[in-house]
DNA sequence: CATGCTTTGTGATAAAAAGCACTCACGCAA
DNA sequence: TTGCGTGAGTGCTTTTTATCACAAAGCATG
């Protein structure tokens, strides 16, 4: 593709905005349930509804990767979701590790909802010298010192870190140094990182509070 | 607060736009662990530097709701953390019920982090017969059909919803019919609610999805 | 194979959000 | 006191995001 920005600098790639990225993972999930019910072809007003968001907005996200629907007809359900898949990188597996083995982090490998999704958490860490060497969920538990080696042994992409707060930083530290570049976060504090990885936190106390802000 | 809105109508209350109520309560954490580090003053540039972002955004996020700071001094970090408690209506206790006391649902009730913020789950439901009865972390798991009954009785603002996919929606519908206008849902799909009712999703799957895009 | 209906793809426009930069309040020090 | 340095508050500008609206493309139907 080659375009122009608003520099007027030729060839220079237009980056996807981060925003359009976080919504296309919402149109593949919708889009597996419409196949699933046996639906072939889907409108733009169609995911629109079952979105709630306008079919503007879904015809311009998909539009920044290409031209997949026909006019007067709209997107062959299948084929959307593959090329969807695809530009997300959901068309192989991921290996993650997990650090942090306490409450949270048994509940977040007993989570069933990873594995359907090509998500692999191939191991555990832990600091604690008592949960180190236990199995949980056929998951052996390790010390953190070993990290960078079964990373690269095992070739493990995500970081999911389940620690609590005060040796967060520290393991995000320490996954970073391992090379890691994509870090799913349990522990409730935005973290230093540099500027090449991605943290993506998880955090349902902040969502409670701003949920409260509209309820008085 | 008298304002000219952008149709030129006096006295119309200018909203808070939503990203901004999103981003209060992380300064209200912020500036919690900074009073605890015994600091008394902090300035938009340094809450800045520890959320990565601007000050010229925290200060205009500030200037939505009053005057706080003190010119080339900075905010009284108890004063200010005080204020934005009282906005988004975290002075104050909230009570929840949760719905699906499967492995999810067990995991959310033993999580330690909503308790000293206020949020107290009083009571738990869920639709199977096997399952209601039963006592989990102190929590007697009641039968759905008791949900309205038990709302009214306990004053129980939000509900947690942690139940499969496909009963997720029925069980909104419950909520919603119940009085609930605040929903902390974990179920993987987008909910159908009046628009006077709140939901706010917790989602890690479409964040590894939406990661995974930049790791190619 | 024309006609009408539907729905995409996309420039243009509007709305929302973020950031800049300047004024002035405040505190401190001499 | 006065003068200086710092940093809040805010109107204005820029950037980003969402929406509009319309031309062109595809399908169905007769």
């Amino acid at each position: 593709m080659t375009v122009m920005n608003n520099n007027g600098n030729l060839n220079a790639e237009l980056a996807v905005p981060q925003v359009v990225i976080r919504r296309l993972p919402l149109y593949v999930r919708i889009l597996t349930q419409f196949s699933n019910r046996g639906n072939q072809v889907i409108s733009s007003e169609q995911l629109g509804l079952l979105l709630h968001m306008t079919p503007a907005q879904i015809r311009k996200d998909l539009s920044y990767f290409g031209r997949f629907g026909k006019q007067g007809r709209g997107y062959d359900v299948t084929i959307l979701e593959q090329k969807l898949r695809t530009i997300l990188g959901l068309d192989r597996a991921w290996n993650a590790a997990i650090i942090g083995m306490g409450r949270l982090g048994r509940a977040v490998v007993s989570y069933p909802g990873f594995a359907p999704e090509g998500f692999n958490i191939l191991a555990a860490f832990d600091t604690n010298e008592d949960i180190v060497g236990q199995n949980i969920s056929g998951l052996q538990v390790r010390s953190i010192s070993q990290l960078a080696t079964i990373v690269k042994k095992l070739d493990i992409k995500i970081g999911i870190v389940s620690v609590p707060i005060e040796h967060a930083q520290e393991v995000i530290d320490t996954l970073v140094k391992s090379g890691i570049k994509s870090i799913l976060n349990y522990a409730p504090l935005s973290p230093e990182v540099p500027v090449n990885v991605n943290v993506n936190s998880i955090d349902p106390v902040l969502s409670l509070q701003s949920m409260t802000y509209y309820m008085k």
